[in-house]
DNA sequence: AATGAATGAGGGTTCATTCAT
DNA sequence: GATGAATGAACCCTCATTCAT
């Protein structure tokens, strides 16, 4: 990258912050191209010139979040910590970069046209749903998921308590200031609510 | 209820049932008063005369479902049936009830203006939360659910499976057409993700 | 008038009560036919039964505020008091009428559609003007008013005050409260600005 | 001002002489953004970009007017003539620039909203006023003017003969066209009502 | 005679997008 | 490449008026 598309980067990088920021506290509907031209301190036409529509800006600001978690949750994986561990740290990890913004961006990004809405569900499915696949085999492997629950079904569970999670911004807030919250909700994903006796 | 008014809670009822099928495909801010007038045939102001704007005829088809999603797991919780089964019969019941739409109203009202989503919020809480608490006590008392959990975390618990479940119609669908899946995704939500072992 | 057409006229009277009252608070252009039936506590309908259109309910205002004021002038110019006195009370008479709603209602009148304005201004010349020149003719007979300046150019100088009192509500309540701001005005009136000395 | 802002204030410079028209011919209410953009030959939207709503576009037009206003009768004020000359001139100067829209548009603002009215009124009495105090006391230095009638009601006196000619474009044009009309106006102006003999 | 239901026309406003400089 | 100007489409809402009971 010479300097000419270093500074074509870095200003399509400023946007994308702007936009993100805004989609995250507003949602994607009520954030006008306006508004991000404003917080950026650009012209609403130059944002035209670096991506072409509304649409391939939003697109582009939600791949470049998912990529983000991809590149956290990777190294989480490949590191040397317990399974227990690391099905701890990808929840958390998940909700640590869960700050206000994220939480709201992927609600709103489920909100989304249709369009939209497939697009960034092929992004999840390829990269994310691809590493917990992977965790979820080590777990097996390891002999902590019993075998006769489809792969399938964990990773519908999985996203639903992710779904879940971020479904409201509120809820992400109580789980991150409230540790015993955070442990009982834990142990009820891991070992469920019912209670087993003997 | 005299003629003059039955006349008058059919067409809104009409009314009421255009919007939810809009906004239930489409969301609540996609959906114009204009369209869902073309769908119930009838001219747009006339929507204003039996609701008067947008946000209180959303309040309305919102509280509507709710209520009607009240209903139905108060006869589930009141009925005879053993804990296990009527945790199971909620959890069907709730699925049963989100047809298409269904899942999809929720999803957007999840997602719309602060005050709309304050009103949701409050009618949940005050009507569906209130169910649940018993149906938790219910399960403590039979010796099902230990008591060292929280009944805040919980609530929290069902509220995120529930989100996440509708979160996605396509995951609704799967689950009902899934019979496999459904019973594995119980079992997830009563024991967990760990076989334990003994 | 039998007991039928009684009831009929006195509802067509609360119906002009209400009407005057609001359109006299907020100018005709603001208030609508509904807000009318709402103070006058009927349906809206029954306005349309009794006058045919907002103009004709309008116009049916203005011209009865206009002949109640004639009653008034009518009084006075009739009355055995001098002509000076009779002056003062006449315009008076006109701003003591001029309660809060009055001034409006003219002031609205003034400003609202051509139509509406041909027609109030022809029963003002009709009416109000005709008793001015008999008061003017007076004036001259008894030699208060000099004879070489028009009787047009009078009541258009009649009419301008008239109207620059009226144009607020704000100058017509500094008149009523500040005697010696009426006196003020009212030698300005008969003996102009001009300081004639000798 | 460059190119860019020349072009720009022209643009909003037509988009007002467009609504100054029509405000004068129809009033504020009735005119609508629509009615402005066809006449002014640009999309409604334009007058949006300009100015950022109607209440916005009412006041810029109201004080543009007024501005002008005021400069014509600075100019008269700080002339050589003597003082009976200036009070001719700037009567005269006020029917002069009140061509058919002016005397509307001042009309029209005295009965529009309560805010915008305060505006025009705040305006009117920081700019105009003090044009006409200053004329004021040139007089009563000078002994045309009687002190033992206070500024307060000349100011109100002035006002009302202000407001009465321009509350009709009639009055207006009937002083413009015949000039013994005017004179006789004038003298009552001055000397009153009232035949002093002596 | 009185009313609630229904409507077409129109009002102010916002938005994503294109044009011209 | 960056920008201000301009716009068509759409949105929520109100109003005077007519229809059906």
């Amino acid at each position: 990258m010479n300097g000419f598309e270093l500074r074509k980067e870095r200003k399509r990088e400023s946007i994308r912050h702007a936009a993100m920021e805004l989609f995250g506290t507003y949602g994607f509907g009520k954030v006008s191209i306006k508004d991000i031209a404003r917080k950026a301190g650009v012209s609403h036409v130059t944002i035209y010139n670096h991506f072409n529509s509304k649409e391939e800006l939003v697109n582009d600001v939600v791949r470049t979040e998912i990529e983000r978690l991809v590149e956290k949750s990777r190294e989480i994986i490949d590191s040397e910590s317990d399974f227990l561990e690391k099905m701890n740290l990808i929840r958390f990890s998940k909700v640590g970069l869960a700050s206000r913004y994220n939480g709201e961006v992927m609600k709103a990004a489920i909100n989304n046209s249709p369009e939209t809405y497939e697009y960034i569900d092929k992004l999840w499915r390829e990269k994310i749903n691809k590493l917990l696949v992977e965790l979820i085999e080590e777990g097996r492997r390891k002999g902590y998921i019993s075998s006769d629950i489809s792969q399938e079904a964990m990773l519908l569970y999985f996203d639903m308590i992710r779904a879940g999670a971020f479904a409201s911004v509120e809820t992400l807030d109580r789980i991150k200031i409230d540790a015993k919250l955070a442990d009982d909700l834990n142990r009820l994903f891991l070992y469920g609510l019912i209670d087993k006796k003997d």
